[in-house]
RNA sequence: GGGAUCUUAGCUCAGCUGGGAGAGCAUCUGCCUUACAAGCAGAGGGUCACAGGUUCGAGCCCUGUAGGUCCCACCA
């Protein structure tokens, strides 16, 4: 024994002192290097306020994956990674972090707010950093980057000017949806609607001439402050005569007319709608479309205004009581119904949102959509699973403009520029600006953009865009992208319709789709929940290649999983098994080292696992090359851990414990050839162990990191003796499922007869003995063709082609061995009548593809052949 | 209202282009066999939601039904 491992794996001491190496000796990084293809990955960057959470480290595990798979198969791997400002999370966070300290924004000004937020962001900004690194992830760390980096603001205001220049950037007075409690405007996507439980006011208007009432009904009474019409629909016979009368508004005491509209639907509830153009978005439209006044009641932080002395200064909510009940006062309510209804509300801090007519900068987004449809529809990117992109194209297709301009100070300062005097607007990637019209300094807008609208310059940015580098032209379009499918629309989307406007490409070939990680319940982790699981807290207990193990395996893409400890828990097992496998070899591994073996020295064993090895790094290769991880990672644990574990290295142990033994140094060569075959296929998915492992085998090699991928060869695929290893394992199997079955310990060990009359057969059980012996629990294996010598109550196991006999000292059950043999029968008459069944189907001869025929025809042979030895037997015992 | 997706062993989930139902955990029975008890050898357990259809052949493809999850949508 020349070399020493622990028994138990122990990542805490390891990982740590790995990670260093690998970032040391800059693996990580990657040049454009035109010699290699390049393969390239953006991360999505993760808010500078976030901690690491389960989302991330799925997230990021596969991308490592990818990337350490890609980078051992010898491609410029780069893995960028960076953060993002997150405009609206940050903001929130110092405004409340400030609140506690008793002051506001506006106390301390713009620029000293910056200031405080820089702070922040150099405080926590590295926070998350340093927790992706503990899982291990292999991204060029020296090419890190920030969303509000000096390149990605210059990226930014390049494409703000380019797209206002070819007026696909507009300032309008829109009706947007407005976050009260954030205070300022948030785009479509950025609602989140829930179900709330409400009511319906049935409110009755009268009409001027006092002819009688209309009856209509609202969720929300205290806009009727803001009323500026009611309408019907123009089909609607009630209503026809009224169309153009003027009603008196309840309360207010305004005029307002009737209008005709088809937005109104007739079957629902009275067919009136009651329009108040300032604060819902269809009655804007319909406003618009009758000239409509439009009359705002709310404040920026949803409370009345000081038009309306009654309400002023009462919250939405207040507003409504106090509304409701002057109604009823008046004789204007006619009844409250409950109702449930769909409600907008902020995705940051779930406050109700309101929608609110104001001055805003859009994205004009038809132009741009076209051709991003386009795009997908022509496979220049592709979703895996593929079923999302009908998520994409649905919202692509019907989207309307994106409002970009938000009231918020932490972000990219919009680039325009206005002149106080004369009211010129001027859009310029400088930073400051003079009136081009009367010569004055102006005012920069104040507002700031949607976080989003950086982040959809990743791919191109991160590369050094708008410069011409030469990063962006060698690493794009970027190979894959990886994310969940929560962010589709935020930031996929707006990535393939960037990188197609600005770059005139797709951003990336293929966008890997994850789900949630969701707890034990299947309820989303959240902080209110406190159900959270935090993935360093797994990482100390069990090790970031357990974590990372659990995160992928029996789970397909695109689909949520659950998170057990008792996964995890597995996982580290795999580990420790991969860890233990290891030990055992570099025990039996000879001070020099391991000598070259021809393939002529080789045994049946060592050919038939290096056999399956080989097949394993060609399934391995394929799966990963279709994304399908978690499948070729099911792969690996069933190879390391049956074929070669359980099967391989019991087989060899006979050899390896006999100093005489001439294939002693077949098998050293063939184990420490499948462990390094396994080691680096394994190492995408589970690097630390991996490495540590593989440094210690490998004494010249510096990595596995940067070791050469395990490549499908023909010389070393041998079908014959895989087979006649099977035939082996098959008969072991019986024979452990006899003696288990009559309760005898594997210390008890009993003579084994092969009896076979094919020479074929007797020879691979000849070449095979030795560990056939070992595997059976033999005292001795002889090997005849017909029964002379073996004991009449010997019991016996049938495989094809043979019957093996053990004959006890002690008298078996035979009642008991009667009825497992007929239990045996029965099942091949089962498989008999399947086959049969098959076989005798003309429209399956005739029509089935032959090889499926032949297999057929041998299976039948081999059932026939089985049963015909399990019925001797059954005969004779009956006897 | 539209769309997506799921329904497979007691639990959580795999199952690649249609060709004899799998894993982990749990349960049961034996083993401290000198790599690993975080282990080894066995066993039990499934009308693949339901109903049709295509096919020589369906867990897989098509249609419908039921239930669950999610996304989108302006029903006041």
């Amino acid at each position: 024994m020349n070399k020493e491992l622990e028994k138990n794996y122990n990542p805490a001491e390891i990982e740590q002192k790995l990670y260093e190496k690998w970032e040391e000796k800059k693996y990580f990084h990657t040049e454009a290097d035109r010699s290699k293809k390049p393969f390239t990955i953006v991360m999505p960057p993760p808010n500078i306020t976030g901690q690491l959470h389960m989302g991330h480290a799925l997230d990021n595990t596969l991308q490592d994956i990818l990337i350490r798979y890609k980078r051992m198969q010898g491609y410029a791997a780069l893995w960028v990674p960076g953060t993002d400002h997150a405009s609206i999370a940050t903001e929130a966070k110092i405004v409340e972090k400030m609140r506690e300290e008793g002051i506001t924004k506006e106390d301390i000004g713009r620029e000293k707010f910056l200031e405080r937020a820089w702070e922040w962001k150099k405080q926590y900004g590295g926070r998350i950093v340093a927790q992706l690194k503990k899982i291990g992830s292999s991204c060029d760390w020296d090419r890190e980057r920030f969303t509000m980096d000096e390149g990605c603001n210059k990226a930014v205001k390049e494409v703000f000017v380019k797209l206002y220049d070819k007026g696909l950037i507009y300032r309008g007075e829109r009706i947007i949806n407005w976050c009260p409690k954030c205070l300022t405007s948030i785009s479509d996507a950025e609602v989140e609607y829930e179900d709330q439980a409400g009511h319906f006011w049935h409110l009755r208007y009268p009409l001027k001439d006092g002819s009688g009432y209309i009856n209509l009904a609202t969720t929300r009474p205290e806009t009727l402050l803001g009323d500026t019409a009611v309408a019907v629909n123009p089909k609607d016979d009630r209503y026809k005569d009224m169309v153009g009368k003027m009603l008196i508004l309840p309360i207010v005491h305004r005029e307002i007319p009737i209008v005709a509209d088809d937005y109104v639907d007739m079957e629902f509830g009275t067919g009136v709608v009651k329009i108040t153009p300032a604060h819902d978005p269809n009655d804007f439209e319909v406003g618009l479309r009758h000239n409509l006044e439009v009359i705002n009641v709310l404040t920026e932080d949803a409370k009345i205004t000081e038009d309306y002395p009654k309400y002023a200064g009462m919250d939405r909510y207040e507003a409504r009581k106090a509304i409701v009940k002057d109604l009823e006062a008046e004789g204007a309510l006619v009844k409250i119904e409950d109702y449930s209804h769909n409600v907008g509300t902020c995705y940051r801090c779930h406050t109700t949102v309101e929608p609110r007519v104001s001055k805003q900068w859009f994205v004009k987004m038809q132009p741009l959509a076209e051709p991003a449809i386009k795009a997908v529809r022509d496979g220049r990117t592709k979703f895996v699973p593929e079923h999302f992109d009908k998520t994409y194209f649905h919202w692509m297709e019907s989207i309307k403009d994106w409002c970009i301009s938000r009231q918020l100070w932490w972000g990219h300062q919009i680039p325009a520029f206005y002149c106080d005097d004369c009211g010129e607007m001027v859009v310029t990637k400088d930073d400051t600006c003079k009136c081009p019209k009367c010569g004055k300094e102006m005012r920069q807008d104040p507002d700031t953009l949607d976080t989003w609208f950086s982040s959809a310059l990743w791919p191109f940015s991160t590369l050094g865009w708008p410069e011409k580098t030469e990063e962006l032209d060698y690493f794009y379009p970027t190979t894959t992208l990886v994310t969940g499918y929560d962010i589709i629309f935020f930031w996929v989307s707006r990535m393939i319709f960037s990188g197609l406007e600005h770059m005139g490409d797709v951003p990336f070939d293929t966008v890997l789709i994850h789900g949630l990680v969701r707890d034990s319940l299947g309820r989303k982790m959240s902080k209110s929940l406190g159900n959270g699981i935090d993935p360093l807290e797994v990482i100390d207990k069990y090790g970031a290649d357990a974590l990372r193990f659990t995160l992928i395996t029996g789970n397909a893409p695109g689909n949520d999983m659950r998170f057990y400890w008792e996964k995890v828990e597995a996982s580290r097992n795999f580990a420790n098994k991969v860890w233990n496998a290891s030990r055992f070899i570099m025990m039996n591994m000879p001070e020099d080292s391991i000598k070259e073996v021809a393939v002529a020295d080789l045994t049946d064993a060592d050919r038939w696992i290096l056999s399956k090895a080989n097949t394993l790094a060609k399934e391995v290769t394929e799966n990963l090359d279709k994304y399908e991880i978690g499948v070729a990672a099911a792969k690996l644990y069933d190879f390391i851990w049956e074929e070669f574990c359980d099967w391989y290295i019991e087989m060899v142990k006979p050899r390896l414990y006999n100093a005489e033994d001439t294939t002693r140094d077949a098998a050293m060569y063939t184990l420490k050839e499948v462990l390094t075959i396994s080691l680096k296929l394994l190492h995408p998915y589970m690097p630390f162990v991996t490495e540590e492992i593989f440094c210690t085998l490998q004494a010249k090699e510096e990595s596995i990191m940067i070791s050469e991928w395990p490549q499908y060869t023909e010389e070393r695929n041998f079908p014959v003796e895989e087979e006649s290893v099977e035939i082996i394992k098959e008969a072991v199997r019986g024979i452990r499922n006899t003696r288990a079955g009559m309760n005898v310990p594997p210390s008890r060990k009993a003579q084994v007869y092969v009896v076979s009359d094919s020479e074929k057969i007797q020879k691979i059980f000849e070449d095979g003995k030795v560990f056939f012996a070992t595997l059976s629990y033999a005292s001795d294996v002889i090997i005849q063709k017909d029964k002379t010598g073996i004991s009449e109550d010997a019991v016996s196991t049938v495989i094809a082609g043979a019957t093996i006999y053990m004959p006890f000292a002690e008298l078996v059950d035979i009642d008991k061995e009667i009825e497992r043999l007929k239990k045996e029968e029965e099942k091949l008459n089962k498989e008999l009548a399947r086959v049969n069944g098959m076989l005798s189907n003309e429209k399956f001869i005739s029509k089935a593809p032959e090889a499926k025929i032949n297999e057929e025809k041998e299976k039948k042979a081999k059932y026939e052949t089985m049963m015909e030895q399990v019925q001797a037997q059954l005969l004779h015992l009956q006897k």
